[in-house]
DNA sequence: GGGACTCGAGCATCCTATCG
DNA sequence: CGATAGGATGCTCGAGTCCC
């Protein structure tokens, strides 16, 4: 644990939440997910045995509650975590206003982009229907090319091997470009008008594709350094 | 087989003592 | 006072265990 050796209350806060990943695994928590696995999907850049130790330093810090169903584990924000919130989305204001966003090979993660998206998608929009939309990154020939994300009653699942379902729509992109939208860097229009973004499949799910997919929560903040792409 | 870890080796980074 | 070396600490990666 960091130690300061200060009482001011921002020394303190900072032992708490200071130490590498572990203000990423409070947002994760936020953002819903709550068992181990889900936590690592958010995370896939977290060794386990390091998201293991900060979930029990979070739990002995009081901000996380462990609990055993005797079937799977769940971590939950307790007061103490969920009064974090507020204070994380802060955190995300000033870091898309000022934070220099590089949008570099090491900064660009499919499977967290992916996993953003799956959890903001606005699921409503399908209805009853069962969707499947095949979203592939030209830039990647591995196991990270193709993801599927399958929308059945109001869930959104994030799959990386073909379920075996038709697809309805499929979009070809790259990373980059998908991140830049997700952020607000650039919009929906702009990207297939630079034939940044390609559909095929159902023309009302294109047309409509600004409405479901959705945007991250500080896409709206308009940042000092935009990047080009 | 999946979920939730744990362990150990090796590497990277940080901290502290020492030296010029 | 600043540079350096070496030990301590932290982290990742890969493999494995345990339990349901």
């Amino acid at each position: 644990m960091i130690e300061y050796g200060q009482f001011c209350p921002i020394a303190k806060a900072s032992e708490v939440l200071g130490e590498r990943w572990t203000n990423l695994v409070v947002r994760e928590l936020g953002a819903g997910s709550e068992t181990f696995n889900d936590l690592r999907r958010g995370l896939p850049l977290m060794s386990p045995s390091l998201l293991s130790a900060r979930l029990k330093f979070l739990e002995a810090a009081g901000v996380v509650e462990r609990s055993d169903s005797g079937k799977r584990i769940r971590y939950t924000l307790t007061e103490a975590g969920r009064e974090l919130k507020p204070i994380l989305l802060a955190l995300g204001t000033w870091g898309q206003r000022w934070a220099p966003t590089r949008f570099e090979p090491k900064d660009l993660d499919p499977s967290m982009l992916m996993w953003d998206i799956h959890r903001s998608m606005k699921a409503d929009y399908f209805g009853q229907h069962h969707t499947v939309l095949l979203f592939e990154f030209e830039d990647y020939t591995s196991k990270h090319r193709r993801w599927w994300l399958i929308v059945e009653r109001g869930e959104v699942d994030v799959c990386m091997r073909d379920p075996g379902y038709d697809v309805d729509l499929h979009i070809l992109t790259d990373v980059k470009s998908l991140t830049a939208i997700w952020l607000g860097q650039i919009t929906f229009a702009q990207a297939i008008r630079r034939k940044l973004l390609k559909m095929a499949g159902d023309s009302q799910l294109k047309k409509d594709i600004h409405l479901w997919l959705g945007t991250n929560y500080f896409s709206s903040v308009k940042s000092v350094n935009p990047v080009r792409i």
